[in-house]
DNA sequence: CGCGAATCTGACCGAACGGTCAAATGTTGC
DNA sequence: GCAACATTTGACCGTTCGGTCAGATTCGCG
């Protein structure tokens, strides 16, 4: 979203840039259409025609939001990453290993759930090589993994947890809460 | 060729061996390019162009051996869900649950490692809803989960095995496996 | 060899795509 | 109410795509 966070009635004189409220009603509505049209067809199979009609706008007008297809594609990317953030943070709410995995995997798996469309997508980035997450990856994720391993390591050697590897642990939980999304078609239809 | 040397599809099937031809070597060598270019960009985003190049023929060669794009695609899948079927046929190695599931989640994890691509392509099939495979979910897959499910409850009656779902306990196989393979790209980052 | 079938291929086509533009319309501060 | 700016929009453009086709070439076989 835009930079600095302003009420939609903040006077400002002195700067010609004010935030009109129309701006930001738009380009939620865009990202949202977005958001859907990449998840149901992938970054190529999307089209800025079908985007612009799910978002009830003419297409010049998306736009003139979003100036090309691979700018809008990664503003809807970096939603995905904030929304996962979030479900990152539940991890430290505990210093109790038990606790802390059980709310971690509770937010993954509620993520998983109510925002399908996020998790779809994040799996398509990664599965292409992370065109637009890769320095996510090299620099916020890797230290996220790197501080909770140590944190998992101090578990271990306290006798609080049975001995495996940080990453593993993380990786398992990854795979399976993603399952769930990823293959949430398959799992229905054999679920019937 | 060599005297006594096999040509490269000699030994196939239960077919008799009257046609070594130049069909069958060429469709190979495109289903193989295909595979790939599917694999890396999903359906919308390759195109026959490259797919042409990358198995060395010109396009129109390509469309003479599939006439369409998503006939191509379909055979690229059929060949997919044939490997995994003889990766499930491990599952019946053992009657013991300890053999049965080691052996299972070795050649589903083999697979994963050495069919990455495969596992790319059936995960995004899955993503998209099954466009190619819905029939095969329904009736193939599942008749297997219902069949092994049935053993798995029978092992657990028997006291040989923790009582669980068996289904979740299939989800959760094919969530660790697949996830080598569409998370390969994030797992390669994070472990440097 | 001769001949029909199979295979190959450059050139081509209509459709759809991402993106542009200029002109029209709406909004806001003074 | 007016000037400056923001937004909207239909029409348009160059490119690329999947697919076609006719003619050339090669293969299989008696």
């Amino acid at each position: 979203m835009a930079p600095g966070e302003q009420a939609p009635y903040a006077g400002v004189m002195d700067k010609p840039l004010t935030k009109p409220s129309i701006r930001e009603i738009n380009e939620r509505a865009i990202l949202k259409a977005a958001e859907s049209v990449f998840a149901e067809r992938g970054f190529s199979g999307a089209t800025m025609s079908v985007i612009a009609a799910r978002a009830g706008a003419p297409k010049a007008n998306v736009h003139y939001y979003f100036p090309t297809k691979e700018r809008l594609y990664r503003a809807v990317v970096e939603q995905v990453l904030t929304a996962w953030l979030d479900a990152a943070a539940s991890f430290d709410a505990s210093d109790d290993p038990v606790e802390a995995l059980t709310a971690y995997i509770g937010a993954k798996m509620d993520l998983a759930r109510e925002m399908p469309l996020s998790s779809q997508i994040y799996a398509s980035e990664m599965m292409h090589g992370a065109p637009v997450v890769q320095d996510y990856l090299e620099t916020t994720l890797a230290d996220w993994v790197r501080s909770r391993s140590d944190m998992v390591r101090r578990w271990i050697t306290a006798g609080r947890l049975r001995p495996l590897e940080p990453k593993v642990l993380f990786y398992m939980i990854w795979a399976t809460t993603q399952h769930y999304a990823n293959a949430a078609h398959e799992i229905a239809t054999l679920e019937g």
